[in-house]
DNA sequence: ACCCAGGGTGACG
DNA sequence: CGTCACCATGGG
C-alpha cells in the first residue's frame, strides 16, 4: 500500500483486497451514493463529504487534508490485512463459493451513533428505503456541508435528533420506529458513551446494546461489527439465514444453537466473513430464483 | 391483493 | 426460556 497526498487528493495505490463499489453498496453503510456520470462514489463520513473513485488497485479521495489521511485509512479498514481473511474463505469447503463475487469487500469502521440509529431504521426494511429515510433525516437536522458547489448533510448529532418530534420522523418515513429513534438518541444525548463498548467482550457489549429500544440481536450485532470493532459479531438476517442454511445445513433450517456453533467455528473474523456471505447471498438472489 | 425487506416488541405460556 | 401477532412503508 502506497499513500500520497497532493492538492487535497489522497491517492492510495497498490491496494490488495479492496473493492470500493462492493464495499459501498453492500448494505453496511447507507450514506454512499454512486455517481454514474463521474464513475465515482459520493459519501459523507464524520461530517466530511468526499468523492471516492477506484481504478484498478488505486483509490483516490477528494477533498482530503493532511490531518484526515489517517481517518480515511482507518475508515476503509486499510490497516487490516484482508489477504489472510480471503485465504481463510478460499480454503473453506463451505465458504469458498462466496469469494468469486465478494472478493474485495471491506468492513468500514463507522461512527457508533450513526450506526446505532441507522440499524434501528433497518429493522424489517430494505436497503433502498433505509438509505432514503437516513438521507431525509440528515437533511432534516444534520449540519450542512458544501463541497464544490454541492450540498451534503452530516449525520445529525444525538442532540439534534432527540429534539425532533415523532411526527417529523414519521413524515420522513420512519414509521413505527420513530419512538425508538427518539428514545435512543435521547439516551446518547444524555451522555451514554457508545465507544466504551469497544473495549468490552462481545457478550457484555451485546447485552448493553440490547437495552436500547429498537435494538434486538441482529441490529446489535450490526452495530458491534460495523462501528465497535467486534470482528466476531455475526448479524443474522433473512439473507444470512438462507445462505448459512444452504452452505452448512443442506438447505434445512438449523436451530439457533447449531448456527451459533458453526459461527464460532469460523473464528475471530466471522463477522467480516459474514459480509462476504451476505454479498454472495444477495448477488445470487438465494431463494428467489 | 399479497409478499417481502439487513427484525423488534410485548404478551402469553 | 420459546413462540407469535403486530408493527409503517414502498416496491415487486
Amino acid at each position: 500500500m502506497k499513500i500520497d497526498l497532493k492538492d487535497e487528493v489522497l491517492t492510495i495505490s497498490q491496494l490488495k483486497c479492496f473493492d470500493l463499489g462492493k464495499s459501498c453498496s453492500c448494505g453496511q453503510a447507507f450514506r454512499w451514493g454512486y455517481d454514474a456520470a463521474d464513475d465515482c462514489w459520493l459519501g459523507v463520513v464524520r461530517a466530511k463529504a468526499v468523492r471516492a473513485a477506484q481504478h484498478g488497485d488505486t483509490l483516490r479521495l477528494f477533498p482530503c487534508n493532511a490531518g484526515d489521511v489517517d481517518m480515511w485509512l482507518d475508515y476503509f479498514d486499510l490497516y487490516r490485512d484482508y489477504s489472510g481473511i480471503e485465504a481463510l474463505i478460499s480454503g473453506s469447503e463451505r465458504l469458498s463459493v462466496c469469494l468469486p463475487c465478494a472478493s474485495g469487500i471491506r468492513v468500514f469502521r463507522q461512527e457508533p451513533f450513526e450506526t446505532l440509529i441507522s440499524f434501528i431504521i433497518s429493522a424489517n426494511n430494505n436497503i433502498k428505503r433505509i438509505s432514503g429515510i437516513i438521507e431525509r433525516l440528515c437533511a432534516l437536522c444534520g449540519e450542512r456541508i458544501s463541497v464544490g458547489g454541492r450540498n451534503f448533510f452530516a449525520f445529525p448529532s444525538p442532540e439534534a435528533i432527540s429534539a425532533l418530534s415523532a411526527e417529523q420522523l414519521i413524515k420522513i418515513g420512519a414509521g413505527y420506529r420513530a419512538p425508538y429513534i427518539l428514545e435512543t438518541a435521547g439516551r446518547v444525548a444524555k451522555g451514554y458513551c457508545l465507544s466504551d463498548l469497544k473495549g468490552m467482550n462481545l457478550s457484555d457489549a451485546r447485552s448493553e446494546l440490547l437495552r436500547f429500544k429498537g435494538v434486538g440481536p441482529k441490529v446489535a450485532d450490526c452495530i458491534l461489527l460495523f462501528s465497535l470493532g467486534h470482528t466476531d459479531a455475526f448479524p443474522v438476517d433473512v439473507w444470512i439465514g438462507r445462505a448459512m442454511s444452504e452452505l452448512y445445513f443442506n438447505s434445512e433450517t438449523p436451530t439457533k444453537h447449531e448456527l451459533e456453533s458453526v459461527v464460532k467455528s469460523i473464528g475471530e473474523y466471522s463477522g467480516i466473513i459474514q459480509q462476504y456471505i451476505f454479498y454472495y447471498a444477495r448477488e445470487s438472489r438465494l431463494g428467489k430464483a
